[in-house]
DNA sequence: TCAAAAGTGTTGCCGGTACACCCATGG
DNA sequence: CCATGGGTGTACCGGCAACACTTTTGA
């Protein structure tokens, strides 16, 4: 708003109030598959829905940071990556009351949280393509949190948020052909992703996968947060 | 929020109110300048000072309605590009209150809107290189605004949203020259625009720009709009 | 007749995509 | 010794970028 400084009741609408909250669509990677951290109410009403993680958004934060606090109070996590997704508003979105939410997404290493927390919350991994109708707009939330990832994924490597710290680049396969839903050419992404030269090789293999085991390799962060902040282009894929 | 259909004092925050607001960073584009259309104070507080146009939220409309309304009454235009940019909600943002704005850009035909509007309600358009500071965080709306315009530009083609409906090649190419601050290759850039096949040839001249004139063409909005949903790419320049 | 903008093709290069076989190892 | 997944190279093709001259016409 365009005013400061005046007394409330000046320029501040003395309207009806309308509530701000954030609701969270988290996003992990675990043996393979896609997951979203759900959550399930144990008590009336709705016992037995499914819904987002939320919360409202207290008068000394931020979205993010209320965001941020919802995903910490939950996972243990903090630090990860998490990104406003849009803002959900309409008048007839929650019947209970004039609420807004500024819905977030977030990509986290799944063996990293604290998984007792997560089932003291009545929290849940659904596979993506196996969840089931959550409560209010949630559904549309997450097909919207899915396209975004969907196009974040095609022109930054940020796979490796979803990754434990270590991974091998089969992993990094099969999570983007996980978040694309397709079959990917081993020979032709190996390339490209080792022609972004963001990954530290080490001397390291993981043989959990396969016989031969397939080498370690961490995720250059600070190089890429250099060349993101220059506008270089990471796509790794033109269509 | 994950709650409904139970009275307000059980689980809405009885917490300070939180006041939800909107902004318009609305782009035009005349004379080959690319502009932006900002308010300026003609009272206290804050007389003088440039401010993007917003209103709150009403509680009977959504944000997006809300943006709507507040570019309708100052430029009479309606259904044009209206987008969510994305919410501004630091507590410090706005000193006179707890206010947060979910701030939307627009693009419109400078030459379509009320020109009285505009000017009754103390509006001015600004070359965006040449706009001073404006109040609050709208600076940074801005800054957001332009980058997120020129990501779409590399994208899709919106220059039609800014220019006439009728328009010239060349009027197209300065708009993209205006809005990524660099020269293009005339050759490359109409060659690239036309294999689109989205501009409809018009047997009619503009000769306001030069003694030969330029071939007016307009836009195939429907085919457009069909193309999109199949997710074609529209990219206009790589880099 | 000239100034000023509109319009037009070709070529090299880079990067994307398609495609099939050998390697290492544990069981 | 064999089944399983890891790892590698090449050839074609399309699209991007670089580049200069002719056309039209009003003044």
């Amino acid at each position: 708003m365009e005013n400061s400084n005046v007394p409330l009741n000046d320029i501040y609408a003395p309207e009806k109030r309308i509530y701000v909250a954030t609701d969270c669509i988290i996003f992990g990677f675990d043996k393979g598959i896609l997951k979203l951290l759900v959550f399930e109410r144990r008590v009336e009403p709705l016992k037995g829905k499914l819904s987002l993680i939320g919360s409202f958004v207290k008068p000394n934060e931020s979205a993010y940071n209320a965001a941020n606090r919802v995903l910490n109070e939950i996972t243990g996590l903090d630090k990860i990556f998490l990104e406003e997704l849009k803002t959900y508003s309409n008048t007839d979105r929650d019947p209970g009351a004039r609420c807004i939410s500024i819905a977030h997404y977030a990509l986290i290493r799944i063996d990293d949280y604290d998984k007792e927390l997560v089932a003291k919350h009545d929290a849940i991994w659904y596979e993506v393509d196996k969840l089931p109708s959550l409560v209010l707009d949630h559904d549309l939330m997450v097909e919207d949190a899915l396209n975004r990832l969907r196009r974040k994924a095609r022109f930054y490597p940020i796979g490796f948020e979803l990754l434990p710290k270590k991974f091998t680049i089969p992993q990094f396969q099969t999570l983007y052909e996980a978040i694309f839903q397709k079959k990917l050419d081993t020979r032709n992404f190996r390339k490209k992703l080792m022609s972004l030269k963001l990954l530290i090789p080490l001397n390291e293999k993981d043989k959990s996968a396969s016989k031969k085991g397939a080498f370690l390799y961490k995720f250059d962060y600070k190089k890429y947060k250099r060349l993101e902040q220059q506008g270089y282009n990471f796509s790794l894929f033109k269509n």
